[in-house]
DNA sequence: CAGGATCCCGCTAGATACTG
DNA sequence: CAGTATCTAGCGGGATCCTG
């Protein structure tokens, strides 16, 4: 008889699994760039900020004041804007620079690494753009056959 | 003076933006292949399944059953595997067979456009292994910086 | 075999208030 | 201006049990 029971290797082999992906550099990256703001970072950094209802992201890549972030992504809470302009920081995505006037400025801006990094969402976004209305038709039929 | 606070004003932007984030192609892509399970499966059937430790990803697109996705994906739950596979197939992205055997015979495979999209994740995937070495080297670089 | 139905818990985003 | 600190509620996901 077994040292463990069924159950018990299921759970096994999940906790081996989950350490697996957690090594896995696709999961990682994707874990990154799926977050809310994330992505809309790196499109106002990269593109002149984007995603305002109306504008479309053509501009040049430039440094953005944290006042400027926050007004651009007006859906953003203070907390989470930090959190994860940090977060981008220490992936070393985006450059924290601090100027003594008074009262203190803060800019961002992309990294090398940041902007070949914006160039892999402009592709999604472009995916997107071509073929998120075919999903948006599919749902929909998916949804009248069910009803 | 006003009929809105400062305080509802704030809150409207955030609402109308919200709103426009909803209706956003790229936002609402992102949203669909993060999901854990999500890029796994497409993984799976697009690549005769992936992500088992050691095993990389170089065979072709093939059908697959629910048992069969069960058993690769082995951190997943029913109820996710289930769930997840349901939105696929909502989507367009793959189609769900049923076979009239007994037991009943259930197959999964890749549409066109899952394909499309798989061939997206592959692109990501390889963006991925180029450089999240380096993301990591940062992040312990940043790390150190701070303790 | 391939799910459906429930219960339940942890985590995290958001609101709010305060500060160098 | 550019944050920090704290509290809380909602919900996504896992566990578990059941079925055509």
């Amino acid at each position: 008889m077994p040292t463990l029971t069924a159950a018990q290797k299921r759970a096994q082999a999940r906790a081996d699994y989950d350490a697996f992906l957690e090594n896995c550099p696709s999961r990682q990256l994707l874990d990154r760039i799926s977050d809310k703001w994330v992505a809309l970072i790196l499109a106002a950094l990269g593109s002149g900020g984007p995603h305002q209802p109306g504008a479309d992201c053509v501009g040049e890549p430039r440094a953005m004041r944290y006042s400027e972030l926050s007004r651009r992504l007006a859906g953003v809470s203070q907390k989470m804007l930090t959190q994860t302009l940090r977060s981008l920081e220490r992936d070393g995505l985006i450059t924290r620079t601090v100027t003594a006037t008074v009262p203190v400025t803060v800019t961002y801006e992309l990294t090398d690494l940041g902007l070949s990094l914006h160039h892999l969402m402009r592709g999604i976004k472009e995916w997107a753009e071509a073929h998120m209305d075919e999903v948006r038709a599919n749902r929909e039929r998916y949804d009248r056959r069910v009803d």
